[in-house]
RNA sequence: CGGGGUGUAGCGCAGCCUGGUAGCGCACUUGAAUGGGGUUCAAGUGGUCGCCCGUUCGAAUCGGGCCACCCCGACCA
């Protein structure tokens, strides 16, 4: 920002900054603001429009593979967390109590759920009785507590909004499947409607969620090559059901442990669209779930011009029909470049504009969020050259962003390379690895880079552990630096 | 939790060194003009200077203590 325009409030450039940039847009358009609480936000309206959007896109992708939702109590007793040893020691550490009801002290505390596998691991043992009450699908959407010591706007905040899938199955194999199932629909999710592309895979043994058999997930590159995990999917195994006495008697008439699954995404993934999509000028929302997809910006000098704009306006709304989500700007305080600015920063991914010069000729200005590209349209095509435009940026968006990763990922042959690779430019290195918990701790130590995940569509191939050189046969795994 | 930094109007900052009635820009209010890429001009509203204690005739300014937040590292959706 210069001295000059100072009056401006500019947005840092992404390149200049960009955990600056990243949390100077989420202020800026609104999406969320600071709370009083350390660590905690509020999703304002216009940020929480668009996770209303991706609920409903996510959850009809639930519902089409069968899952039902359901509610579970915000608050587990701290008996039932822990019963699972290795999950209370990885949940302790950031798990908030209630010590206190009213003015007595609590006989057991009871933790602010972090996630709620042991809660509905409770009320499981008390459902399921036959292999006839199998499978169970259910999820739910809430919100969890975790104190984490480090937190950043949507990507880490104490408390955040997530969904939170939890099945039981009859056989290993059926809960695999179901495990393997809903990575798929979150790869679906991610890429159709978030236009973010991914890499997805088995996470090591290090890095796996706490209590799971197998840990599964889905990992996208933001803007400065960095990793952020996106989803979750986690294969139980029988940890849960042993400890919470999930049985049931089979078709063979055993008695039986049940076999568990758990996934989920939350309000993170709001973070990876600003992060993969936006720009200098700021957000850039994929139409699917833009919660405002076009932008109406009227112009006029005088009430008379105003008065057959509107006229004009009213016509093309006639001409757009009702299901796409359309707002116009009859703010009178801004200039037509004021809101131009603003609701590029807001990310719209189309812009009308409409002044004397379009009603003289029967048309519209269209202009694209994500190229800029400026195209006059006939007011009888409006419709149908907008609809086809969203549906082209939201290809694009995906196409760019592929590009992206696609640039930033590296294979490497040695650790040598590995580093050069990471100093020159952040992004995924895909290596070999022996598979040895030690080499993956080393190069952690070493270059701040973790093992995202075991490629779940990689070749097996014959190479070296990128640390300490063995022969190894299988497949390439992908390193990064991770949010 | 370790290292660094910052707290003065809603936001961004100056003033502090060298104590003396708290200032600038944006935002906000009112009016007028303007209006196809952040439009001008004019007049206004708004602050017990993070908190506490001390030094002093007098503290935003000097000294001590505390608190909060931000950035960088170890853990996480």
């Amino acid at each position: 920002m210069s001295e000059q325009d100072s009056f401006v409030e500019e947005l840092t450039d992404k390149s200049d900054d960009y955990s600056r940039w990243y949390t100077e847009v989420i202020l800026k358009a609104e999406l969320a603001d600071y709370a009083p609480v350390r660590g905690c936000m509020v999703i304002r309206p216009y940020g929480y429009a668009l996770w209303e959007n991706m609920q409903r896109l996510l959850d009809a992708r639930f519902k089409a593979t069968g899952h039902v939702n359901a509610y579970f109590p915000l608050l587990i007793p701290e008996s039932f967390l822990a019963r699972e040893a290795e999950h209370v020691a990885g949940f302790a550490p950031e798990v908030a109590w209630v010590t206190q009801g009213g003015n007595e002290p609590l006989e057991e505390r009871l933790a602010i759920r972090p996630t709620s596998e042991a809660i509905i691991g409770q009320m499981y043992s008390k459902w399921i009785h036959s292999w006839r009450d199998l499978p169970v699908l259910i999820n739910q959407w809430c919100n969890v507590l975790r104190w984490e010591k480090v937190t950043r706007l949507f990507l880490r905040t104490t408390e955040f909004l997530w969904q939170e899938g939890h099945t039981v199955h009859r056989t290993e194999e059926e809960a695999q499947e179901e495990t393997l199932k809903i990575l798929q629909v979150y790869r679906a999710f991610v890429e159709e409607d978030l236009a973010i592309p991914v890499v997805y895979g088995q996470k090591t043994e290090a890095e796996k969620f706490k209590g799971a058999e197998r840990t599964y997930s889905i990992e996208a590159m933001m803007g400065d090559g960095k990793a952020l995990q996106s989803g979750t999917s986690h294969m139980l195994g029988q940890h849960f059901a042993k400890v919470f006495d999930i049985t049931f008697q089979d078709m063979d008439g055993e008695r039986k442990y049940a076999w568990q699954t758990s996934w989920g995404v939350s309000t993170r993934l709001i973070g990876a669209i600003i992060m993969v999509h936006g720009d200098d000028s700021g957000l850039i929302m994929p139409p699917k779930v833009a919660p405002t997809q076009v932008i109406v910006v009227p112009i006029w000098r005088k009430e008379q011009e105003k008065e057959q704009v509107a006229e004009f306006v009213d016509r093309l709304k006639a001409n757009l029909g009702s299901e796409l989500r359309f707002q116009v700007d009859w703010d009178d305080e801004h200039t037509p470049g004021w809101k131009f600015n603003e609701w590029e920063l807001r990310g719209v991914p189309l812009r009308l504009e409409v002044g004397p010069r379009d009603v003289k000729n029967n048309q519209v200005v269209l202009v694209r969020r994500d190229t800029r590209e400026k195209e006059i349209v006939p007011l009888d095509n409006a419709k149908d050259r907008v609809v086809g435009l969203l549906g082209q940026i939201q290809q694009d968006l995906l196409q760019k962003a592929r590009d992206f990763m696609a640039q930033r990922t590296r294979r490497v042959e040695s650790f040598e390379e590995f580093t050069t690779a990471l100093e020159q430019e952040r992004g995924f290195l895909l290596a070999h690895w022996c598979g040895g918990a030690e080499c993956e701790a080393k190069i952690k130590e070493e270059t701040g880079a973790t093992i995202r995940c075991i490629p779940m569509d990689a070749e097996v191939e014959e190479g070296s552990c990128v640390w300490c050189t063995r022969p190894t046969s299988g497949k390439r795994v992908v390193f990064g630096r991770a949010y």
